[in-house]
RNA sequence: GGGACUGUAGCUCAAUAGUAGAGUACUGCAUUGACAUUGCAGGGGUAGUUGGAGCGUAACCAACCAGUCCCA
């Protein structure tokens, strides 16, 4: 074959993927250095998900990472797993279910979770396949599930544990309750949504007097739960009701009038109802006033009997609107406004949530947050950017008793056990729990489990250390604890990054992880949030079988700018998609040209100056290329492959490389193939971590893999070297030249003459030192300059241009007539140029407090560049009088 | 209400306070030995506005304008 044919990823990318997994590439090698380890643990998807934009950004730069230091020899693992996903997961199999008219309540608990399990093994990790189909380099050997065997016994230990510290307590609190799903959730779980409401105006009399008080109310139904009407201490207008009773429209309950801060004389009325079991702010004001707590609603939302008995079963909603006519019908309703608001909303069920009084089991986090604090703070654990860390402090420094108990069947049970008293035995199981009963009460007890089940938070929060195992000690746990980069999105800093700081000082007594990469949301183009309902969603499956991995891996890496989102469109992708078949034709062009050779080389004896510029390049952008992938700086990373793959390799070298290779000189070509091979080599290493597949295919089909007998994916990069000094100004003449021919084609473009017209040149006026660059490299320069000719000795004396190319005078002498006059005015216009930069210069110069308080350097620097613009002012001048 | 962030070329974004850049789009030209998924060249900037500190600012400070997000 002439060539490897054309680039077509879906040909390429399952066969590799397939072909690392099976060959058990991404296990971590072994090695005994201490610190040589490199670890991440996957931020777990649902079990439910499907791979979404965020997923694709999440985990490509976790695969970036990993294969980043896998390259470099770090002993290296990317922990995969899964989390269980409490509601959704019930909520998906109990859709499922529906259709089927079966109810989970009539299956009951055991048979329902059964068919979850059913549902998990044939669907459920849907998520997993499209990772792969990413490149992620998980070693998918050591997947784990938040609901597994060895997690399972994690959370009940941790439970255990954190209960006998009493860190973990029972209580009757006001939550955040579900009634569609019946069940508390945390507070991050709601999402507050601005909604068109009504404010509702009511008036309660005061009971032995003709007096009445209005209060406003976005829920006018809670009114039934009222135990106190509140005014604040300083509101002189109220200060005779204080202590008097008023009564409740309809229900004509007494309830006392008392002074609280919470009422804010400036808002409505300045009464403010009081209702402590349905709302945070009146049960704080409950509990400072000893106020009676009455719950009016059932689970699921519907009005209970502390409601009057025509109300008594309405569902909130239509409750209200009766009771607004009947209030209306009293003259008890003031008045009605319409009202923009914040109402809360379940982000699983979308229902509106109501506080609601209930026993739950919470978690000190205050306590716990201490340390994870401290930890922040002291850069044990550093957030990248540093910014986020003040979100986090925000948060952490506020935090409240997170509760962890939820009323779902799907999930770790609860490790309490009650008797029929209901004292709480909490152990590790039930045989534990009957012990401790039986020593407690000094009798054989009947012990029935909690029916909770754990938030899925709870088990995610141990995810960085209970995935290696713990509490065994095993040889993962001591090797990649505590992980090296955490990469996670900002809108799960709360949710999780914070909770695992927690639970992994606590236990492990050291932080999960050295650093916290947070990446940005991705966006559409447009800049708007990606979402179903707006119809704007990208499906990274489909952008990967049309662009390929590859080319959207590199996407997501170059915009990847700290503090920005990702802003995709299909056009980016495309572009690097030709990126990639730009790298595969150059690979053809070596396989046609058969410049391949064994990748060795020897750069001491590398003399062609071409060929030490482009490695002198090369190892400039590795450099630039690590640093900047150590410090995530990835779009800059991805800048300085691309550039160097593309212009400095393909668009310069290669076309230096050409008359070279056309030429019979057998030496020559031989120190250019050994340039060009060890490159490509290179190349491909320095490219691997952002596109894997094409990459590794590349690698096999140059036998690469033969010579260095390794895969790419886990091939240790050793080259390094260093140019010495006579070979780094051999480079950089090249540079010159570089410039002389982009000057020399821009010049040819302005005066309107065909750049592919040749030209002759003549260098009688330039300076040795450039006559010597050009006599040295005079083949690559005739042939990229289209130059028939270049004499450094004769001095012609007619039918020339005088030009400046490369800071030089030079004399061009073209086949067919040039337009002067545009010649004169090309010229003109530069004098212009330099003349203003002159003036610039000048008066810098002339201010003396610039002179005096600038540093040295940069003044000097001033001076120079003054000095250089004077001598281009006159090379200038001299061409112009020319055309006198 | 509290907090964080952003405003630079048509678009997406860079740049230690010291000569404002890249990709892409656009315009023109090119095509026989890797590649039209290409090459070469070109135009395009009152740095959101206004003040202030500073020899000097896109960058620092303040206010305002516009927008995004988080918490309540």
């Amino acid at each position: 074959m002439k060539n490897f044919g054309l680039y077509n990823h879906t040909k390429i990318e399952n066969k590799i993927y397939n072909f690392w997994e099976k060959k058990k590439l991404f296990k971590p090698i072994k090695n005994t250095k201490k610190n040589k380890y490199f670890s991440v643990v996957i931020p777990p998807p649902n079990v439910t998900g499907s791979l979404h934009m965020g997923h694709a950004l999440n985990n490509t730069i976790q695969d970036l990472l990993i294969r980043f230091k896998r390259n470099q020899g770090y002993e290296t693992l990317w922990q995969p797993g899964t989390d269980h996903a409490g509601i959704a997961t019930q909520m998906v199999v109990e859709k499922q279910l529906a259709k089927k008219n079966i109810d989970k309540k009539i299956l009951g608990r055991e048979a329902f979770i059964k068919e979850i399990w059913k549902w998990k093994d044939q669907s459920g990790n849907e998520i997993v396949s499209q990772l792969k189909k990413l490149g992620s380099s998980c070693d998918w050997s050591k997947e784990r599930f938040t609901m597994d065997k060895g997690l399972s016994s994690a959370v009940t230990k941790v439970f255990v544990d954190l209960y006998n510290k009493k860190l973990i307590y029972k209580d009757v609190k006001l939550v955040n309750w579900d009634p569609v799903l019946q069940t508390a959730v945390s507070d991050l779980e709601v999402v507050q949504k601005d909604v068109e409401g009504k404010l509702y105006y009511i008036n309660y009399s005061i009971k032995n007097s003709d007096e009445h008080v209005t209060i406003a109310t976005t829920r006018p139904e809670t009114m039934f739960g009222d135990t106190a009407l509140a005014v604040n201490p300083k509101d002189k207008r109220y200060k005779h009701l204080v202590g008097k009773k008023a009564l409740i429209p309809i229900l004509n309950r007494e309830i006392v009038i008392i002074e609280d801060i919470y009422a804010d004389p400036e808002q409505g009325s300045g009464v403010v109802k009081i209702t402590p079991a349905h709302d945070f702010n009146d049960f704080l004001v409950g509990e400072r006033n000893n106020l009676e707590k009455i719950n009016i609603f059932s689970k699921d939302a519907k009005l209970n009997n502390n409601a009057p008995t025509s109300y008594i079963g309405l569902d909130r909603f239509v409750a209200r609107t009766k009771l607004v006519e009947e209030l209306n019908a009293l003259n008890k309703l003031d008045k009605v406004e319409n009202i923009k608001h914040a109402v809360p909303y379940g982000d699983r069920s979308d229902a509106v949530i109501e506080p609601y009084l209930t026993e739950q089991w919470f978690l000190n986090a205050k306590h716990l947050a201490k340390d994870a604090i401290a930890n922040v703070k002291n850069k044990t654990t550093s957030f990248f950017p540093e910014n986020w860390s003040k979100t986090y402090f925000q948060w952490m420094n506020n935090i409240q008793p997170w509760c962890i108990s939820r009323q779902l069947w799907w999930g770790h049970q609860i490790p309490a056990w009650y008797d029929q008293n209901g004292n709480i035995f909490v152990a590790t199981n039930k045989k534990e729990a009957e012990k401790i009963a039986q020593k407690k009460l000094q009798k054989k007890v009947i012990l029935k489990q909690d029916e909770d089940v754990l938030d899925t938070w709870f088990s995610s929060a141990l995810w960085s250390f209970a995935t290696f195992g713990w509490p065994k000690k095993t040889y993962e746990l001591k090797r990649f604890y505590r992980t090296s980069v955490l990469v996670t999105g900002f809108d799960i800093i709360f949710f999780w990054v914070a909770r695992m700081m927690m639970m992994s000082l606590y236990f492990m007594k050291e932080v999960p992880f050295s650093h916290v990469y947070v990446h940005a949301l991705v966006r559409d183009e447009k800049g708007q949030k990606m979402s179903k309902s707006k119809g704007n969603v990208i499906d990274p499956l489909v952008l990967i079988n049309e662009y390929g991995a590859d080319a959207l891996r590199f996407t997501l890496i170059s915009m990847s700018s700290p503090g920005r989102d990702v802003k995709l469109s299909k056009d980016r992708v495309n572009g690097y998609k030709n990126f990639a078949t730009k790298i595969w034709n150059i690979f053809n062009f070596s396989k046609f040209n058969k410049t391949f050779d064994v990748p060795k080389i020897n750069i001491k004896q590398i003399k062609n100056p071409v060929n030490l510029w482009i490695l002198n390049e090369f190892k400039e952008c590795k450099t630039n290329t690590n640093k900047c992938l150590e410090s995530y700086r990835f779009d800059e990373a991805s800048k300085y492959v691309y550039q160097f793959t593309w212009n400095a390799f393909c668009d310069w070298y290669i076309e230096f490389a050409k008359p070279i290779l056309y030429s019979g000189d057998k030496k020559n070509i031989k120190e250019l193939k050994q340039t060009i091979t060890f490159l490509q080599s290179e190349i491909l290493l320095l490219l691997h971590p952002f596109m894997p597949f094409i990459t590794e295919e590349l690698w096999h089909l140059t036998k690469f893999n033969k010579y260095f007998q390794s895969a790419l994916i886990s091939y240790v990069s050793k080259s390094k070297y260093n140019l010495n000094s006579i070979q780094i100004k051999k480079a950089k003449n090249i540079n010159s030249v570089i410039e002389f021919i982009t000057q020399l084609r821009s010049f040819k473009t302005s005066l309107g003459i065909n750049p592919s017209s040749f030209c002759k040149i003549y260098l009688n006026d330039t300076s040795s030192k450039f006559k010597k660059i050009i006599n040295d490299n005079l083949d690559i320069i005739k042939r990229l300059g289209r130059i028939e000719e270049i004499d450094s000795t004769q001095n012609i004396s007619q039918s020339f241009i005088k030009t400046i190319l490369a800071d030089e005078n030079i004399k061009i002498q073209f086949d067919n007539n040039v337009d002067l006059q545009a010649q004169k005015i090309l010229q003109e216009k530069k004098q212009q140029e330099i003349l203003n930069k002159i003036t610039i210069c000048e008066k810098k110069l002339e201010n003396q407090s610039f002179v005096k308080n600038a540093p040295k350097n940069i003044v000097d620097n001033e001076r120079e560049m003054l000095s250089n613009y004077k001598i281009d002012l006159e090379k200038i001048n001299i061409i112009l009088r020319s055309f006198v």
